[in-house]
DNA sequence: GACAGTCCTTGATTCCTGTCAATTGGCTTG
DNA sequence: CAAGCCAATTGACAGGAATCAAGGACTGTC
């Protein structure tokens, strides 16, 4: 099979590359037409339902991904069951524990979600001989810690109506990020026990806290999940800051 | 001034790096003798004092360090005074984030501290020329983050005796990474005030907890920083594993 | 359009942790 | 050794979130 075509603008560039929405923005950035053409020929894209297993709790994986589009979700879970949701993974971040074959935490796909993945080691290799690569690691990494730095603060301090404030206040500008105006509209990419779980509370109390927030006109709700936020500041300012 | 030094085993690395703790753990592992000596001549070494802050919140930092002893405490701070520590350092760990002005978490010194500091020019031009400091701060960031996840599961699903207990096995892990023994001592490296932070509960409950502990036998404490367990396995099934 | 199934909301009550306050204990200083 | 200081412990009480238990809303199926 061949996916090379000629093209005035990306003369080697793979098709399925062309097409691609995280192109750029993500780790693929780092690479030349040649290395993506390599890449591509071991790559394959994917559709998966929610609640699909993207990356295993121990299992070891054999391949890496970036997500193209939809939200995954990261979570850690205790022996007696208590369950942790650690990270929210959005386009076009890179799935995966590079260096190490377990990494605890186990992926899942919050919503829809689309994946570009690789084998393992044709992306390790691929480290090792392209700097660029690594260091858009080492970036989204250290992306990564801030973020999950930032929500300890939340966790540990934050009351529960403050939890709740913040997660609407991430998802708007994850979902959004380059939103200009103070209202935004989207859908929750999950259900009250995923963001109980992100929140470390229980369902009950993040149901009364959007009831809340609703009665409060912070925020409108429409069908449990699609959600209008007329004022981003308003919604901030219960957050805590 | 000349640090060089003709040596046998380390014809060209600078005395001040031979006599190093850190030298082969940590980031410096990665670097060649000429390396170091270029580094050596603008790095510096110092002792603080407990509470030192090492890193601003937001007042952008000149230097990058390497911890050589002793434990630093990251932090993140509300508007209204609420306070969480999101991280602790050990040596041989670097203190800095790369490729950002600003971090959002401040550093202080726990215990007494000793560093080595450098300018962050020079480590900026040096990751940029040698891929493999690059590949040792990704690998330290992987770890970082691992580490931030698994908080992030003690800070939101477990119970205040839980969290005290994990604290502690924290510290005796980190503190002595290779014991072969189910007995440990050492001296915690924080006041109540700074676990409860790092735990998100008060300086009260943290007492309390310490308390049970000690009633169960689980601990022993004298002085109130001097900890002795005598068997990990019971702290371990404390903590909720 | 009735039914089941799932997810969410709401209510009543319990319990853990926070808050406020007093006391103890260890360490330093004179 | 007493005085003073700061950190830690302990106690009494209050409050916020968890738990237990119903009830409601939306979805899809037959």
């Amino acid at each position: 099979m061949d996916i090379q075509r000629k093209d005035v603008h990306n003369s080697d560039t793979p098709l399925l590359c062309q097409a691609c929405e995280s192109r750029h923005r993500g780790v693929c950035g780092a690479l030349t037409s040649e290395q993506l053409l390599q890449l591509s020929k071991h790559s394959s894209r994917r559709t998966v339902e929610p609640e699909t297993e993207l990356v295993g709790e121990s299992l070891q994986t054999k391949s890496y991904s970036n997500i193209i589009s939809g939200v995954v979700k990261l979570s850690k879970m205790m022996a007696d069951g208590r369950q942790q949701i650690v990270g929210l993974q959005f386009a076009p971040d890179f799935l995966g524990r590079p260096f190490r074959q377990e990494n605890g935490v186990s992926a899942q796909a919050a919503t829809e979600v689309k994946v570009c993945s690789f084998p393992k080691a044709a992306i390790e290799r691929m480290i090792r001989e392209m700097p660029e690569l690594e260091h858009k690691l080492l970036e989204q990494t250290l992306t990564e810690l801030d973020e999950a730095r930032d929500w300890m603060l939340t966790l540990g301090r934050k009351t529960a109506g403050e939890k709740v404030a913040s997660f609407l206040l991430l998802i708007a500008t994850h979902a959004f990020p380059d939103n200009e105006s103070d209202t935004v509209t989207f859908d929750l990419p999950m259900s009250r026990t995923d963001i109980a779980d992100f929140l470390g509370l229980t369902m009950e109390t993040v149901s009364r806290q959007l009831t809340k927030l609703r009665k409060d006109d912070v925020i409108r709700i429409v069908n449990n999940r699609h959600v209008t936020i007329p004022d981003l500041t308003r919604l901030s300012d219960r957050a805590g800051f």
